[in-house]
RNA sequence: GGGCGGUUAGCUCAGUUGGUAGAGCGACUCGUUUACACCGAGUAGGCCAUAGGUUCGAGUCCUGUACCGCCCACCA
């Protein structure tokens, strides 16, 4: 037993193999790509126009599984679209400025921003980001993005700069955006304020303290809360006016365990089920607190600094200067000793944080930009049903969104590397000065020369040490797009774009504020469609972040191990919008499909070899399977275009795949080879018609692969047969290189990738042909059961295959017989009347 | 608490406008001298979560329920 297996192996490894490797080609038909301009957009060529709003990665850590994913569905329309006749523009960017890019690199140079020169860190950063330019553009590079490189940009660019702050300026002066003092969400490890679309809720352990204050009758009122150190800052105390049990209470006087003396208030928002239904108010523990404070003049008593530790707070209780968590410890050990603690219960609550970072969020009292978001709230709610959401049930999380925004947009940042707020104000008035768009971009802390202020003329001007939020460029990307250089005559005039890919993530923030940036600037939103993906997943609910690198699924290394293609293959599975779990299995039959492409290929064109393709066969010397495959290739064609037209990729690479392996691999194929091999005169005809049907529907084939799996396609278009070795040793081998191979020679087209898509003529579609196949099909599979069952090898003949047929349709099978006869090797086939169709074979 | 998805073969998922349940992987049985063993032929395996309703007919449409997931709200 072991002898024979080792024999087997042997002989397996003596048999040189011709096998396509994807590791070696890829990479070469990617440099065939960029040396032939093949996707360079183009504003001068005819085509409808479709343009695309590619999202720019943000330059915070390494790309994973995730990005390529959703990437990948954007990519595989645009290669349809451009197949299809499209004028498509497909460009790329970089979002490398702002607090993510920061993080990235405080992480790699194990340094804190406030803790170096601003130059120095801004040095850093430049340094970074370039660095992971290249890796990123290596890597969409490796999975074979059909993108314009020449049309990318940077978030970061003098140019994007400039755009930005003129829209900054823009907006001011139509009085959108706006200056003001108020609390607003603040995150004391980045130490900047941001915006609500960036908070996010994490599940936390607290411990839940009920403190006694006293009442100025003497009686003990009970209040909990899980942020002691907030004592110093509490200015109320508030209780529901329904609250039986606090009747009477409302405008007394209490004392908290500290000694302050406030007011007991009565509120509807306190919520009597929980704690004690007693609150207290401070400044500020949360959005209540804020609410309150405005409702009931409430005085700001602020005990938080910018970087999280307590200040003015009383001096015996040894907490000014600690941070928030130390400053618990320390006041709870005071007041225990106080024994004002009468009960501590630990929690798990859910608390809001940075999303950027983790950190539970303060709210700070600080001087910030803002853009008018919540008066917008109807018109982006308009905006957005005139957008096409693809799945359209994603539009619903955006209107969501939009109706539960509370705060405006929040643009403002105070931190080191990103676009600078281009704004000086009067230190004497105060009036807001933005100097003139021919400054732009400006960074106004680094303006040597001081400036009197225009109005006052007293006054000198002081530059605004804030950065935007980096939602406020990345909005601006149709503008971006739109304004290139490059777009030619189109310049400024591709708004709206055709199309916004992204992943469900970020709708709450890139789609929303390019909606509004949309309708501030043009009074439109600034696509037709929105293409969301969802995410990958490793595990059940596991996201793979920019933070974990997506674990031991790095896409350089997926592509290393199983190529470009087939990963591409994988991640066109599941339906657009759903998260999918990553799987390998996937990735292998993706890689899997591109072998079975190679090996019908070599079959295809081994056989088509003396076959001038020029030739058209006509229909009437068409044999009826030829006629099948050809009619139903089209058909696959178009219902994969119906699909992509609806970005459903994963339906169109379905019916693909169903369609080459099944229909024209397994069936058709098989079904010819007969034919193909008849090389007597009396076969010439019938060898030329399948000749000129695989000829056609393998090019057809190739066409529908190309948008999911591009290298292969394109190295199979390129393709020659060629004969290797002498003698006994002889034998037919694949090479293909550029500007060489045989569908190329006579397609005259340059790539695959910028052929027209298959697409059939009306008049040739016979109904007839289709019920024929149906009927010789189930012959076919009846006779290799019938072989399987009864141990018969497939090649083996039969003495007798009959058919027994309604009469009515007898004359659509008649036109398939020789070719059953040929593919179930059955000596003799015959046509018997029967109600109903059934098939009935000999040994 | 609200919104949105999902629940189909052992696993991962397709199922277009209602008309006899599909694929891949896995299992099992067969089959390699010429496209492919990274393959082919075949077999087994499903009350389509659940309860109602509409219909001649429901995996598909409607309503309720359960469970899973995502998002939001809650954060004293």
């Amino acid at each position: 037993m072991e002898g024979l297996n080792d024999k087997n192996k042997d002989s397996a490894a003596s048999k040189e193999k011709d096998r396509y490797d994807p590791f070696e080609k890829e990479k070469y038909w990617q440099d065939f790509w960029e040396e032939k301009n093949i996707y360079k957009f183009n504003p001068d060529s005819l085509g409808d126009l479709f343009t695309i709003d590619t999202p720019p990665p943000t330059v915070s850590g390494a790309l994973h599984l995730g990005h390529i994913y959703s990437y990948i569905h954007a990519e595989v329309i645009s290669r349809f679209k451009r197949m299809q006749g499209a004028n498509v523009r497909y460009p790329f960017g970089l979002d490398n400025n702002g607090l993510p890019t920061e993080r990235l690199v405080e992480k790699e140079i194990k340094a804190r921003a406030q803790d170096m020169e601003l130059e120095e860190f801004v040095g850093k950063c430049l340094e970074t980001t370039e660095k992971y330019k290249e890796i990123y553009e290596n890597l969409w590079k490796s999975i074979g993005l059909s993108v314009d490189w020449s049309a990318a940009y940077s978030t970061i660019s003098l140019e994007v700069q400039k755009l930005s702050q003129s829209v900054f300026k823009e907006l001011y002066e139509k009085g959108v955006i706006y200056k003001k003092n108020a609390p607003a969400l603040y995150c004391p490890e980045c130490q900047t304020s941001f915006a609500q679309a960036e908070k996010e809720d994490k599940e936390k352990e607290a411990v839940f303290y009920d403190l006694i204050f006293k009442v100025e009758n003497g009686d003990d009122l009970i209040i909990a809360t899980t942020r002691p150190e907030l004592l110093s800052a509490c200015v109320a105390v508030f209780v529901n006016p329904k609250d039986g049990r606090y009747k009477g209470l409302k405008g007394k006087k209490v004392k908290t365990p500290l000694g302050q003396e406030v007011e007991i208030l009565a509120d509807e928002k306190v919520d009597p089920e929980k704690g004690s239904g007693a609150v207290m108010c401070c400044t500020y523990g949360d959005e209540t607190d804020i609410y309150w404070a405005k409702i009931y003049s409430l005085p700001e008593k602020i005990i938080l600094d910018k970087s999280g530790k307590l200040q003015n707070t009383d001096e015996f209780l040894g907490i000014n200067g600690k941070p928030v968590y130390e400053a618990r410890k320390i006041i709870v050990e005071k007041l225990r000793e106080k024994e004002a603690v009468k009960k501590e219960e630990k929690i798990v609550h859910s608390v809001g944080v940075h999303e950027r970072c983790g950190t539970p969020v303060e709210f700070l009292s600080t001087t910030q930009w803002f853009i008018k978001l919540l008066d917008k709230k109807e018109e982006l709610l308009k905006a957005g049903k005139q957008i096409n959401w693809r799945p359209d049930y994603m539009g619903k999380r955006y209107e969501e969104w939009v109706a539960g925004l509370k705060w405006d947009w929040c643009i403002s940042r105070e931190r080191f590397y990103g676009i600078p707020v281009p704004v000086f104000s009067c230190d004497k008035c105060g009036e807001i000065f933005i100097p003139d768009e021919s400054e732009f971009p400006i960074d106004p802390k680094k303006e040597k020369k001081e400036k009197q202020c225009p109005g006052c003329k007293e006054g000198k001007l002081v530059p605004d040490r804030n950065i935007l939020d980096t939602w406020f460029t990345s909005s601006l990307t149709p503008d971006i797009n739109n304004l290139h250089p490059l777009n030619g005559k189109l310049q400024g005039k591709m708004y709206p774009m055709s199309m916004r890919p992204q992943a469900h993530d970020i709708i709450r923030t890139w789609a929303v504020y390019s909606v509004l940036m949309g309708l501030y600037r043009h009074d439109a939103a600034p696509w037709k469609d929105l293409m969301i993906s969802g995410h990958i997943l490793l595990r059940k609910g596991e996201k793979i972040s920019k933070k974990t690198g997506g674990g031991k699924y790095k896409p350089e290394e997926m592509i290393a191990e199983h190529s470009a293609d087939a990963l591409r293959y994988a991640m066109c599975g599941v339906a657009l919008g759903k998260d999918a779990y990553y799987d390998e299995k996937e990735v292998k039959k993706g890689k899997k499909l591109a072998t079975k492409l190679y090996n019908a290929g070599k079959l295809v064109l081994s056989n088509v070899q003396d076959f001038d393709a020029k030739e058209k066969i006509s229909k009437e010397n068409l044999e009826a399977a030829d006629k099948w495959i050809l009619q139903r290739s089209f058909e696959a064609g178009e219902k994969m275009a119906k699909a992509f037209n609806e970005y459903e990729y994963s339906q169109a690479r379905q019916i693909f795949e169903d369609f080459f392996w099944q229909e024209f691999c397994d069936n058709y194929l098989e079904i010819v080879k007969g034919r193909l091999s008849d090389l007597s005169e009396k076969g010439l005809k019938g060898r030329m018609s399948a000749q000129f049907a695989c000829y056609q529907s393998f090019l057809n084939i190739l066409k529908m692969a190309s948008p999911f799996i591009p290298h292969i396609a394109e190295e199979m278009y390129h393709a020659d047969i060629i004969k290797k070795g002498r003698g006994e040793e002889e034998k037919e081998v694949i090479e293909s290189k550029k500007e060489s191979g045989y569908f190329y020679k006579n397609e005259k087209t340059a790539s695959i990738h910028i052929s027209k898509w298959p697409c059939g003529n009306k008049e040739d579609f016979d109904e007839n042909i289709i019920a024929g196949s149906e009927i010789a099909l189930f012959a076919v599979s009846e006779a290799r059961k019938f072989k399987s069952e009864n141990k018969i090898k497939l090649r083996e003949e039969i003495s007798l295959l009959a058919i027994q047929c309604p009469l009515g349709k007898q004359n659509l099978i008649k036109p398939f017989l020789a070719d059953i006869a040929s593919v179930t090797k059955a000596k003799e086939i015959k046509m018997e009347d029967a109600e109903e169709l059934s098939i009935e074979v000999k040994k």
